[in-house]
RNA sequence: GCAGGUGUAGUUUAAUGGUAGAACUAUAGCCUUCCAAGCUAUUAACGUGGGUUCGAUUCCCAUCACCUGCUCCA
């Protein structure tokens, strides 16, 4: 069996109807991908799993819907306008690229280069010498300023004053409704909001299909939580993230804990969860200890008081926040890389299957007509009836072996086929794809059949 | 952003300084009672823009996109 490269799954992709190119016909804008109609049944189905996992199933979890655009003071608050810059510098000897703070206190980590203005980062490397850690030399660009936040205008004139950011994380949609939040569902704490939604960064990296990209979905889940408990939240969300994955298929040596060294402007504590791609292992989870600093820098900023109030002992905090981020795209790309197997036929040729729990599958049940011209119409009736409770393509086109292996493709977890017997006696056969079973089902029995299977847990 | 590689139907590919041939897929029909059968017909490609040339898919330049490796990464 050849192995599967992030090339092939790119056509595969293409092929079958999860991911295109986006923009395509005008060749494509860099790191921009669209889901097709198995993609986006695939995406959905994943985002809903989140739901269930995160939010209906767990006691205090609201969801929220917060706007794309903010006001741009949020982002002064959250410490992205000044410090999700990357100050770029060029080694003009070897053509590499570096951060300048990075090469700063790589040289000397005594040195905290990220309070330094640009001017101060060139001096100290013209002063001391920075070499570059690629060639040895000394011989850099200027620094070059690259925000990470895309930045649109509101209104028809372009001023500065009219700038808005497209919000490169969710989570600061949870913190600004923190209150509100907390008052209008009457919560104490501890409790959560959590959000499905698009995020957008300017990244200068290639990515790699659609691991890395310039816009994006995230599953965010913020724990508002008393200070002194939030480590054990912390450890506790760590591992629900790995419960999560393992429930939707992913195989627990695909994945891995990777803690933070260095951590991001908010964070006390910070760990991924990685899985093994082709390219190698990447993150698809993050959780963040981020303290009571995005809170308390709200309240500086907006004035707002985030104090929360014991009920009992009128003990007064700032709540802690746990965050649990994941990226959907990384996480259906990895659901993608799993899904994917090749079989040899008895005849020597291999065919490719998608197998995704059935949770996950974009189709659950296939309807299948054995013969077009006696069982279609019959065929339809079923379709019109289950379509009431789950996804299920119908097929009609080819020889009913053709039409067995289009549904494998597309990680259809049940295939049915419509024959006499239908006719007369109001049965089907039903091919399990988990063990490859055929079994005769009543009409009736489907329905429930099939929902007792995809159900996650 | 750097270095290398690659761009021909949806996919995999062939050939060529005189505008392209196939396989699989797809679509329509015939046939067909359970895992890519067969027959008929059909759709469909030289990434984009310049240049050289009588003529460019082919040569040159630029550009765009993807892949690999750096770099980076909440």
């Amino acid at each position: 069996m050849e192995e599967m490269t992030m090339e092939k799954m790119t056509n595969l992709c293409k092929q079958y109807g999860y991911i295109y190119q986006g923009s395509e016909i005008y060749g494509g804008l860099a790191n921009t991908w669209d889901y097709g109609p198995l993609g986006a049944k695939l995406k959905n189905n994943v985002k809903d799993s989140w739901r269930n996992f995160y939010i209906r199933r767990r006691m205090n979890a609201y969801e929220i819907d917060a706007d794309i655009l903010m006001n741009p003071k949020v982002w002064v608050a959250s410490g992205h306008v000044s410090s999700f810059n990357d100050p770029l510098i060029d080694c003009k000897s070897c053509k590499t690229r570096h951060r300048a703070d990075n090469l700063i206190e790589e040289f000397d980590s005594s040195v905290h280069a990220d309070s330094m203005s640009e001017d101060e980062m060139i001096a100290y490397i013209k002063e001391h010498n920075v070499p570059c850690p690629k060639c040895g030399k000394s011989d850099f660009t200027g620094i070059r300023e690259f925000n990470l936040m895309f930045e649109t205008n509101r209104g028809v004139i372009k001023d500065d004053k009219s700038v808005v950011y497209l919000r490169p994380e969710n989570a600061q949609g949870e913190y600004v409704n923190y209150l509100n939040v907390k008052r209008t569902t009457r919560s104490n704490l501890p409790f959560s909001i959590g959000q499905v939604g698009k995020a957008f960064r300017n990244e200068i990296t290639p990515g790699n299909f659609t691991f890395r990209t310039i816009e994006f979905e995230q599953m965010e889940y913020q724990t508002f939580c008393k200070p002194g408990t939030d480590e054990e939240i912390y450890d506790f969300y760590k591992e629900f993230a790995l419960r999560y994955f393992i429930s939707l298929g992913l195989p627990e040596v695909k994945l891995r804990y990777h803690d933070h060294e260095k951590l991001a402007h908010y964070a006390k504590m910070a760990s991924d969860i990685e899985y093994e791609f082709p390219f190698g292992w990447g993150e698809i989870n993050g959780t963040h200890n981020r303290t009571d600093f995005d809170l308390k820098q709200h309240e500086k900023y907006s004035g707002e008081k985030m104090v929360y109030t014991e009920p009992e002992t009128n003990e007064k905090y700032v709540p802690y926040i746990i965050e649990s981020t994941i990226g959907v795209d990384r996480l259906v790309l990895a659901l993608l890389f799993n899904a994917y197997h090749e079989e040899v036929l008895e005849n020597g040729e291999t065919r490719e299957v998608m197998e995704f729990i059935p949770a996950l599958a974009p189709y659950k049940v296939g309807i299948l007509p054995l013969i077009k011209k006696v069982h279609s119409e019959k065929a339809k009736e079923l379709y019109a009836e289950l379509t009431k409770y789950f996804d299920v393509c119908y097929d009609d086109g080819g020889s009913i072996g053709k039409r067995y292996r289009r549904c494998d493709v597309m990680g259809v977890p049940f295939v049915i086929t419509i024959d006499d017997d239908t006719l007369n006696n109001n049965t089907v056969t039903l091919r399990d794809r988990d063990t490859m079973e055929q079994i005769t089902l009543n009409v009736d029995e489907i329905v429930d059949y099939v929902q007792e299977k995809i159900r996650i847990y």
